[in-house]
RNA sequence: GCGGGCGUAGUGUAGUCUGGUAUCACCGAGGCUUCCCAAGCCUCUAACCCGGGUUCGAAUCCCGGCGCCCGCACCA
């Protein structure tokens, strides 16, 4: 299928589409329908299957809404926030302060005029006034002028903020994997193609902390796979995880590991290892923040689709927050704590001695102050002893911003590759050859025809399974054939019909979704 | 944002040039029939993206908006 056909499934088979149809659609927005919510959670079970339960990761659940401090700390605000310029003839668009060379951030002012003297690069021809540009939603809080907020570019900015809450969750110790599924925001110039570029999606997003130099292993269970890399050098041949890391391919070990879990778990969302890559971002396509990068992406009719990132962010978010909060972000470092013995002032013993000039006395005592140390009172001069001090000792760890590797998954991407991969067709039959995890639901149940009892009988059945909490889909209309091709375009694995037998010997068929193979079992044995 | 193409039932389409309320198929709904793979028959639901203009009359021509596709640019 290419895109659009597998747009007019999604539509006509309740998995997703435009969103405020009726007003016209707005680009870069969904809905998700009955089968699309079906499907967005089966993924997000397999990830957190793959990545939260397999990496031991702490789940957060932060606000979507920020305050602009917290951008401004992240980098966003001012990665953002460009002024754009516009070639009047040839419609070009620049970004301003790329073509003013010098010193980094002008003023906005300076810049407009600084352009206003240049001439398009392509064509020689003058730019129309600069404007700004911001990808991140804008919106205010609060009554009055409010003070101003924006819509998450990113759910990692929400565990990065959350990172000293989290540490303690886990008592202090490092490694810590925290895990978040949420939506996020971006205004995007030019959306297109529905699914693969919006302007509100879903994250699956990981971040996994860990102090410098002790960066977390690779799992047995990854280390020894393959994948298919394509490096920014040379190329990778086929070769484990752990060796590409010990050639240093991949500069890093963690990143190794979620480059293998994230194949493992694309590839068990049913796109074929064929069709999946990871390539290595250039430099210049590297985010802000990030100092290697990864991305998975899938082949398509539209061409490769970035469905995850793997980045390494480094201490960059922790640290920008720590020096932004002016709260502790940083982790101490087992083993490094040294027991220093110190002597305090005991504020006690000189107030009552000293009374009224215990203040200046104190003012005297500069740190590292011990019994013997001399101080001035009313013109005289006074040697301390021990009984004004107090012994105490301390244990100070050296502390250090962790370092954090992120794997970020764009749920909405994954889907739509998932979707165009898993299609197949034989003569009129089309099915998506979904695997079982993310069949949509459980089965399908249908009587071989809606009379005789066949339908009471196979509504019993169904009646009972949903009372089990088992998702079930009940279909007894039009043709068997009909209801099983109806279920195959939404990859319901398997189909459980009622027919005659059934109501002699309590048996029913069970059909096999990519094979048609049919199956007689007992009904007790169906759920 | 720019340039080009496009916008007709849920989906895919004919009709647009040459103005007269819309074709066909699938899907969906109801019924008949049918003992396992979109069968057949009957019936039904359902559309000209939105707004303005020209005209006796606009799906059709013109303008604007919105959306979609391609290219440019942007894309943490």
């Amino acid at each position: 299928m290419n895109f659009q056909e597998v747009m007019a499934l999604a539509k006509r088979r309740g998995i997703l589409q435009p969103a405020y149809e009726p007003y016209g659609g707005v680009a870069g927005f969904l809905d998700y329908g009955p089968v699309g919510v079906r499907l967005r959670r089966k993924i997000t079970e397999l990830w957190r299957k793959h990545f939260v339960l397999g990496f031991g990761a702490l789940e957060i659940d932060s606000a979507l809404i920020g305050p602009e401090p917290l951008f401004r700390a992240s980098g966003h605000l001012s990665e953002f926030d460009d002024l754009l310029v516009e070639c009047l003839e040839c419609n070009k668009l620049y970004r301003a302060d790329l073509l003013v060379e010098g010193e980094g951030t002008l003023d906005r002012r300076i810049l407009a005029d600084a352009v206003a003297g240049k001439k398009c690069e392509s064509c020689g021809g003058k730019f129309d006034v600069p404007r700004p540009f911001n990808l991140m939603f804008s919106t205010s809080l609060g009554a009055g002028r409010g003070t101003p907020g924006y819509l998450r570019p990113e759910t990692a900015q929400g565990i990065f903020q959350a990172f000293p809450w989290l540490l303690r969750q886990n008592r202090g110790k490092l490694p810590l994997a925290a895990a978040q599924v949420g939506r996020a925001f971006r205004n995007e110039i030019a959306p297109r193609q529905g699914p693969l570029r919006l302007r509100e999606f879903t994250q699956l997003e990981l971040e996994h902390f860990f102090l410098p130099g002790a960066e977390p292993e690779i799992p047995k269970r990854l280390a020894k796979m393959e994948v298919r890399l394509v490096p920014v050098n040379g190329s990778a041949g086929t070769e484990t995880i752990a060796d590409l890391v010990k050639e240093d391919v991949i500069g890093s070990s963690l990143v190794a590991s979620y480059i293998a879990c994230a194949w493992k778990f694309i590839t068990a969302c049913g796109v074929p290892a064929g069709k999946l890559r990871f390539r290595q971002h250039g430099k210049h396509e590297m985010a802000h923040y990030s100092s290697e990068c990864w991305d998975g992406e899938v082949e398509t009719s539209t061409g490769w689709v970035e469905v995850v990132g793997i980045a390494h962010r480094s201490d960059y978010d922790l640290k920008a927050h720590g020096k932004a909060s002016s709260r502790e972000f940083r982790a101490p470092v087992p083993g490094t704590g040294k027991k220093i013995n110190t002597w305090l002032p005991d504020k006690g013993a000189i107030g009552q001695k000293f009374k009224s000039e215990a203040a200046s006395v104190l003012e005297q005592l500069v740190e590292g102050a011990a019994p013997g140390v001399e101080v001035g009172v009313s013109g005289t001069t006074h040697a301390l002893g021990r009984e004004y001090f107090r012994r105490v000792s301390a244990t100070e760890p050296e502390m250090i911003y962790p370092h954090v590797v992120e794997p970020s998954f764009g749920l909405d991407r994954l889907l739509y590759c998932i979707l165009e991969t898993t299609w197949r067709s034989e003569g009129d039959r089309g099915w998506l050859a979904l695997p079982e995890m993310l069949s949509p639901y459980y089965m399908l149940i249908a009587p071989l025809m809606a009379r005789d009892g066949l339908d009471e009988k196979a509504r019993e059945i169904h009646a009972a399974a949903m009372f089990d909490g088992v998702d079930v889909f009940y279909d007894e209309k039009g043709s068997i054939g009909r209801r099983y091709a109806r279920a195959d375009e939404i990859g319901i694995s398997r189909a459980c019909t009622v027919d005659y037998q059934t109501l002699e010997d309590k048996t029913v068929t069970i059909r096999d979704r990519d094979s048609t193979e049919q199956q007689r079992v007992s009904i007790d044995s169906i759920f």
